[in-house]
RNA sequence: GCGGAAUUGGUGAAGUGGUUAACACGGUGGAUUGUGGUUCCAUUAUGCGUGGGUUCGAUUCCCACAUUCCGCC
């Protein structure tokens, strides 16, 4: 079955909203924060340690299974979940974001996009259609319809002409969709420009799809800007389907685009900042590794309840980090991803009691974002 | 006791008679937003064993001493 979208309430004072998608592999509530698994993992994670946390659903990537191990694989093992192991719902990413990240913009064409592979440097070339293919057999709940998703800044023509051909490459995919138990949803971009992001929404709402998410953010623009953006798009996108806020964010981030609508984000902050040794904590964000923690026998974070924090001292993690040891990025990766989820378990209970922004101002109040 | 070699930062080391002593590791900070998984950036020796001498100028040349290593008695 498709995803079943349900609004369940409206908080009073902001545009945030409280609601529940069902799956074929379970039901969530949103707002929600969903981990990165990129490549069929949420790094450092098993699945066991994704469920504890609290995660409602997780990300996976269309360009990197189809590289390795290659989706007809996943495909014979019976699909995605089987696969990993992991059996609550999946979204995958369409591959639009290595667009951006490992094509120049001379490589991207009409009918799609020329990448040198990463693995190996063997020249690939990735089109809606391939797109939608490899996600219809890697079998996640959600896929995402392939867009480009242009860097910061871009001028306006560059934009307008990247706009038209996502809306193309919209419409091609959704052509060639075919697999009945899973969802399809659109994307929209338009940058800054407040009339392209609005017919960018309004086109891609034409061509109908489960969701709609907003694309095209923290590619290096400002935080204003980054706002900007989001409500230029989600004014023209419908009540009754979630919305998917890509690649965001930060903690403050979370706050800022539920207030604005946002049902859903994604991010790799909280798996890669811990591999490099850093944690949110309710004050803002510190570094394990520095020197004023290595007689710190407190846990990172007093108020959390993950199996990190509850087991473990500042001092020691500073110590596996410092040696090197994996089970410091494990443990660091579990306490950032439980610190996101924990934010959005709060924000979804202060949303029903009409509260939201006394909460948004009781963390904004402790939390020291260093940005 | 005799002969030889060596002595540069926390470590391994490069180097030159002339403004700021290479590089690597380590240390200390910082960065990171639909993840190209151990990355990137900054910073880290006012000093080249000690004391003299030569020279306009010595870490670099000379002498003595100290320490370490190797060989011989």
């Amino acid at each position: 079955m498709k995803i079943k979208y349900n609004l369940l309430h409206n908080e009073k004072n902001t545009k945030a909203r409280y609601g529940t998608l069902e799956t074929n592999y379970g039901t969530f509530e949103t707002p929600i924060f969903m981990p990165v698994g990129t490549q069929a993992t949420v790094k450092t994670l098993d699945p066991d340690e994704i469920k504890e946390i609290g995660a409602g659903i997780i990300l996976s990537n269309t360009y990197h299974l189809w590289l390795r191990p290659g989706e007809d694989i996943v495909d014979k093992a019976g699909g995605l979940h089987k696969f990993m192991n992991y059996d609550g719902p999946i979204l995958t990413d369409c591959g639009g974001f290595q667009v951006f990240s490992l094509a120049k913009p001379k490589d991207i064409s009409e009918e799609g996009v020329e990448f040198k592979s990463h693995i190996n440097g063997e020249r690939l070339f990735l089109t809606p259609e391939k797109s939608i293919e490899v996600q219809n057999k890697l079998d996640s709940d959600i896929a995402m319809s392939f867009d480009e998703c242009p860097p910061y800044p871009v001028t306006y023509d560059y934009m307008k002409n990247s706009v038209e051909r996502t809306l193309r490459w919209a419409k091609r995919g959704k052509a060639v969709f075919n697999n009945d138990r899973q969802s399809l949803f659109g994307i929209v971009q338009g940058g800054e420009f407040e009339d392209l992001r609005k017919w960018s929404a309004e086109e891609t709402v034409k061509l109908g799809f489960d969701g709609y998410s907003i694309g095209g953010t923290s590619v290096g623009e400002d935080k204003p800007t980054m706002m900007k953006m989001i409500e230029y798009a989600i004014k023209y996108l419908p009540e009754d389907k979630p919305r998917y806020l890509m690649g965001v964010g930060e903690p403050t981030d979370l706050f800022e685009g539920v207030e604005r609508g946002v049902d859903m984000f994604d991010c790799v902050l909280p798996t890669r900042l811990a591999r490099h040794g850093h944690a949110f904590t309710k004050y803002g964000k510190i570094n394990l590794r520095n020197a004023k923690y290595k007689e710190d026998f407190t846990p990172v974070d007093e108020n959390c309840d993950c199996k990190c924090c509850r087991n473990y001292t500042k001092a020691y993690i500073r110590h596996l980090l410092v040696a090197d040891e994996t089970l410091g990025q494990r443990l660091l990766s579990i306490h950032n991803l439980r610190f996101l989820i924990k934010i959005m378990e709060d924000i979804r209970v202060a949303i029903k009691e009409d509260r939201f922004l006394e909460l948004k101002e009781e963390f904004y109040s402790n939390y020291k974002n260093k940005n």
